[in-house]
DNA sequence: GAACTTTAGAGAATATTTTCACAAAAAAAG
DNA sequence: CTTTTTTTGTGAAAATATTCTCTAAAGTTC
C-alpha cells in the first residue's frame, strides 16, 4: 500500500480532525465527499481519489459514515498506536511543540526533552523536567524510542542529529533551518518555518504585479 | 514571471541560507550546482531549473558566483523589502515566533502582537508588549499591514481571521490546524504541524511492513 | 592553440498529483 | 415498480513538478 501521494497523508489529517468535530457534536451521521471537501477546502474528487487509495469507505448514493470513516483513518494514520517521540532542544519552538494539544490524538508523545544548555536542564516544560544532552542515548534505547523533533540552534542540529541517529532513531523532524547529513536510511522531514512565510511573500507580490498589469 | 512551482520558492530560501554562510565564512567564491545541490540535499538539475525560472545566473563550466548568486535570490525572493507582519496569540506558539531568529534577515518582521487573553495583555514578548485583539484593526490600518499570522485557539481562529481581512490582510499563515472560510482574494497558508509529524509516523510503518515482507 | 574537462541552460521525457467524466449502486420520488 | 436523483469509485486526461540529455560556453591541460 504504497504510491500514495505525499499531500494525500495530509489531507487524510485533515479530513479526520473536521471528522472528529462532526463526532463530537454529533452533528451528523453521513457525510458525502463534496460536503466534507467544501468544509475543509479540498475537492469532493480529491476526497475520494485520497480515500480511494486505501480501500472503499463510502457508499454511492449515500456518502460516508462519519464515524466510521473517522476510524478507518486513525487505523490508516495510525492514531491508535503509541508514538514515543524525543524532542532535543528547549527553547522557545521546543517548549512550544512539548505543550502543543494537538498530538497527543494522533498517538503522538513526546516523552523526553533534552538540552546542552545548564540553565535549562532540570527546568519543567509542560510535564516534563528538561535532561541533559548527554542522557539522549540512554533514554533512546531504553524506551525503543525511534522518532525525534529537533529544535535546536542550525550549528548545533547536525550533532544532535548524528548523535539520535547512533542512538537508533529511525525518523527526524527537523525544525532546525539547515539540511542534515545523515544515512539514507533516517527518514528526515523539514519543517521550514521562514521558507513558508517567504511563499506567502513571495505570492503576495505576485499578486502586485499582476495587479498593476491590468 | 508565474508558472514559478511552488516547491521552488521553498528550495530557494534553502539555496539562500546555505549561500549566505559560504558568503559569512569566505569559503569560496564559486559553486556549481552540483555542490549546491549536494550540500542542500537537492539534484543540480534541480538547483538549475529553479534558478532558470529566474533567469540566468550561472557561468558555463564555471558555476555560479556565490556573492552574486546569493544578493539575486535576495532580490528575487523580496527579502530587501520590509514586510509588517501582525501575529495574533500570544500562546506558546506565537511567543516562539515572535522570538524565531530566522524571519528578520528575510525581511520579515512582526511589529505587533495580539492576544483576547486579559492575563497576556500588557505582557512583553520578544521586544513586544501584547496588545489586546480590539487593537488589531487600528494597528493593520495604521501600518498598512498585509501579513498577518494566525497563532490563536481552533476555535478562535475563524473569527480572528474575519477580523484581519476586514482590516484589510491580504495574506494570512495559518498555524491553527482548522481551515478558514475566507474570500478568494486572501491567500491562506497552513502550517499544520501535526500533519507533519503524522506524515513520519505513517513513512516509518510503511518501512516496517516492507522490511517484514522481504 | 587544439584537445579535453567542466558545467550552465534548456527542451524532452518521466514521474507525480490533481481533476475530469462516467458507470454503477443506493435512495428517493412518482 | 419504474424513473429520477444522489453520490461513490475509478480509469483517463490534464496539470504540475522532476529528472534526463544534450548543446554550447568557459576554463584547463598539454
Amino acid at each position: 500500500m504504497d504510491g500514495v501521494p505525499q499531500p494525500t497523508i495530509e489531507r487524510l489529517v485533515i479530513y479526520y480532525r473536521y471528522l472528529k468535530k462532526l463526532v463530537a457534536h454529533d452533528d451528523d451521521k453521513v457525510i458525502s465527499s463534496l460536503d466534507l471537501g467544501h468544509s475543509v477546502g479540498v475537492s469532493a474528487a480529491q476526497v475520494r481519489k485520497d480515500l480511494s487509495y486505501f480501500g472503499e469507505f463510502g457508499c454511492k448514493g449515500v456518502g460516508y459514515n462519519v464515524s466510521n470513516l473517522k476510524k478507518s483513518l486513525e487505523q490508516i494514520l495510525g492514531f491508535n498506536q503509541n508514538w514515543p517521540i524525543v524532542l532535543v532542544g528547549a527553547g522557545n519552538i521546543g517548549r512550544a511543540l512539548v505543550n502543543y494539544p494537538g498530538f497527543k490524538v494522533m498517538g503522538l508523545n513526546i516523552i523526553a526533552i533534552f538540552d546542552c544548555d545548564l540553565d535549562k536542564i532540570g527546568n519543567r516544560v509542560g510535564g516534563l523536567i528538561v535532561k541533559s544532552n548527554k542522557e539522549i542515548e540512554r533514554v533512546i534505547k531504553d524506551k525503543g524510542v525511534e522518532l525525534a523533533i529537533i529544535a535546536v540552534p542550525v550549528d548545533e542540529a547536525q550533532g544532535v542529529a548524528e548523535k539520535l541517529v547512533k542512538a537508533g532513531i529511525k525518523a527526524i523532524w527537523n525544525i532546525a533551518p539547515v539540511t542534515l547529513k545523515l544515512p539514507d536510511n533516517v527518514l528526515v522531514y523539514y519543517e521550514d518555518l521562514a521558507s513558508s512565510l517567504v511563499t506567502l511573500t513571495y505570492r503576495l507580490s505576485q499578486k502586485r504585479l499582476k495587479a498593476r498589469s491590468n
